[in-house]
Formats: C-alpha cells, structure tokens, sequence
DNA sequence: AAGCCCGCCAACCGCATTCGC
DNA sequence: GGCGAATGCGGTTGGCGGGCT
C-alpha cells in the first residue's frame, strides 16, 4: 500500500515508511517532543551524515517536514485508534459532515484517537457510497409513495375521473409541462392552476393502452379508452409532447437545469378543483 | 493459474495560514 | 510591516491486496 520509495530530487526520501525510520522518529520526538517538524528532518538529516561514517545508513531519515510531520500525527503518535470505524464513530461523522462539511481535522477533533486522514479516507471511500445509496433509496421509496397517491381519484358525481395533484410540472422558455400521474384531466382547469396560457401548456400523461384516446388537441392524452390506466413509473411511460411522441428516456436527456427554478415553484402543486394553494395566477394567464 | 478490476488507505501535493525574524 | 519558513488542511494519487472472471 503507498507510494513507491525512491530518492527525490533534493535527496528527499518519499514513499512508504520503514519500521526503522518509525523508530528513529519516535526516539527523536521522545526526546525533543513533537513539533519543529522541518527541525526533525534537519536534525535526522544530520544523523544521516552521523550514521554514514557509523556504518549504519539505513537508521536515517531524510524526509521533507511535511512527511515527517504526517507520518507523526497519522501513525506514531500515542493514542491512535487502528482497527475498524464503529458504528458510534460513524453516525458521529456523519453527524459532523452535515454540521460542518469536509472540515476533517474538525471532525477528527471530536473523534478521539482518529485522524483527519483518516476520516478523510472513511468518507470517501466507505461513507459517500453509503449514503448516496441511502439517498437513492429514499427517493426511490418517496417516488414510488408519490405515485402511489396520485392513482386515479374515484370517479366523480360528474362521471368523470379528476386529477388531484401533478407530479411534477417543468417550466421555461414561456411554456410549461405537467407530468401528470392521472388521466382524464380536466385540461382547462389544469392549464389555469398551472399558470400557463391556454396554448402553451402541455400536459403529459403516462398511459398504458393503444393510446389512440386522443391527443390531438393540444397535445394531451385524455381518458378515452385509455381508462384502465394503472399506477406506473415513468420509465415505462410514453409521453405525448406537442403532437409527436417522446420517450421518457429521450426526455431524460434534454437540458434541464434551466428549468429547476420554475419547476420548484409548481412542484407538488394542487390541482384538483383548480384550487391554488401556493401560487397565485400568474400574469400571462390568458384563460 | 493468470489477468483484471476495484476498494482501501498511506502518502504526496498545492494552497492557505501562522510563526519567527 | 515584509518576507521566508514552518505548519495545517483538504484534495488527489497510486500501490497493495483481495475478489472475480
């Protein structure tokens, strides 16, 4: 593990360090202390000179300040914990992590016997991973529950299905779509709690069926006989984008950042019975 | 058995800050 | 106050070793 040793240009050793260079620092600090780490490597500098006319060479060391000083606080040094992270340590970094961020010698200072290193090393290379699966669980687990609430309401006194909420809606460049988890939306209402015009809102709708129950007019897919929709992810959904048909795959690709903002703004947004609950209608209303 | 891949982690590097003259 | 050296810190590198094919 390391990096390979070899000579530096300035005569620097760098690389991994041996049991005899640990030693001779070890017996340096018991007898100057720590610190002055630029001194350390002068002065074992000095024994290196000593030690070539006392036939031992190998009991020298001739490392930069900063290695000699790393390899004290991250190895020698008395009351280094070795051995595996506990579960207790864990939550406690990543307790920290949230409070401060990648500030490890703050984190390391409140974990005894660890190191920033080694922290360091934790985060990225167990931690990270960890909880960007975690994440990725949650949302999953959240996306799935959001579907779940959006399946098709009971059919109305009016005979008719009515959407309650969008799942998401994305905004920008003066139009707006909703995907919407129901079908048989009333578009009308839709378009007003939406905020767009009448003409440049696309409402999507994931179907299952042969999807010959509309879309034609203006580019959403009612009811029809695609009634029998069914709770589905949006993977598996064809969409229906201005007239032409759009895979969710291809829509995935498409440039999306300059839509996060509008799309905050109408995210989770209400729109059973055209009841507005966040967002007032915006100016460009022409419905 | 050999080769490849990948996670782990010690150590290096560059930059910022502090210290000492 | 200026300057160079020392120290501190966080990001990155790269060798080792174990698992997989």
């Amino acid at each position: 593990m390391g990096r390979n040793s070899g000579f530096e240009k300035e005569g620097l050793k760098k690389g991994m360090w041996s049991a005899r260079e640990d030693q001779v620092l070890q017996n340096y600090v018991k007898k100057h202390g720590p610190g002055k780490w630029g001194k350390t490597a002068r002065e074992t500098g000095k024994f290196l000179i000593f030690f070539i006319f006392t036939f031992d060479i190998q009991q020298c060391l001739k490392r930069c300040g900063k290695s000699v000083r790393l390899r004290w606080l991250n190895y020698l040094r008395p009351g280094i914990k070795k051995g595996n992270i506990t579960e207790d340590e864990e939550d406690l970094i990543i307790r920290m992590h949230k409070l401060v961020g990648n500030r490890w010698s703050l984190i390391a200072g409140r974990i005894p016997g660890r190191t920033d290193n080694e922290i360091k090393n934790y985060w990225n290379s167990t931690l990270r991973k960890k909880l960007a699966e975690q994440k990725e669980k949650e949302s999953e687990m959240s996306r799935n529950e959001m579907i779940k609430e959006n399946l098709p309401s009971p059919v109305g006194d009016d005979g008719n299905q009515h959407l309650t909420k969008c799942d998401v809606v994305v905004g920008g460049g003066g139009g707006l779509m909703c995907f919407a988890s129901n079908v048989n939306v009333e578009e009308d209402h839709q378009r007003r709690c939406l905020g767009g015009t009448s003409t440049d809102t696309t409402i999507l709708s994931p179907r299952v069926g042969d999807g010959t129950g509309g879309g034609a007019n203006n580019n959403i897919e009612p009811a029809g006989d695609d009634l029998n929709y069914n709770a589905m992810t949006w993977n598996d959904s064809i969409m229906d984008l201005n007239g032409g048909q759009l895979y969710m795959s291809e829509f995935l690709q498409t440039e999306f950042s300059k839509f996060w903002e509008e799309t905050d703004r109408f995210l989770n947004f209400e729109v059973g019975g055209c009841s507005t609950i966040n967002h007032e209608l915006p100016n460009n209303w022409d419905g």
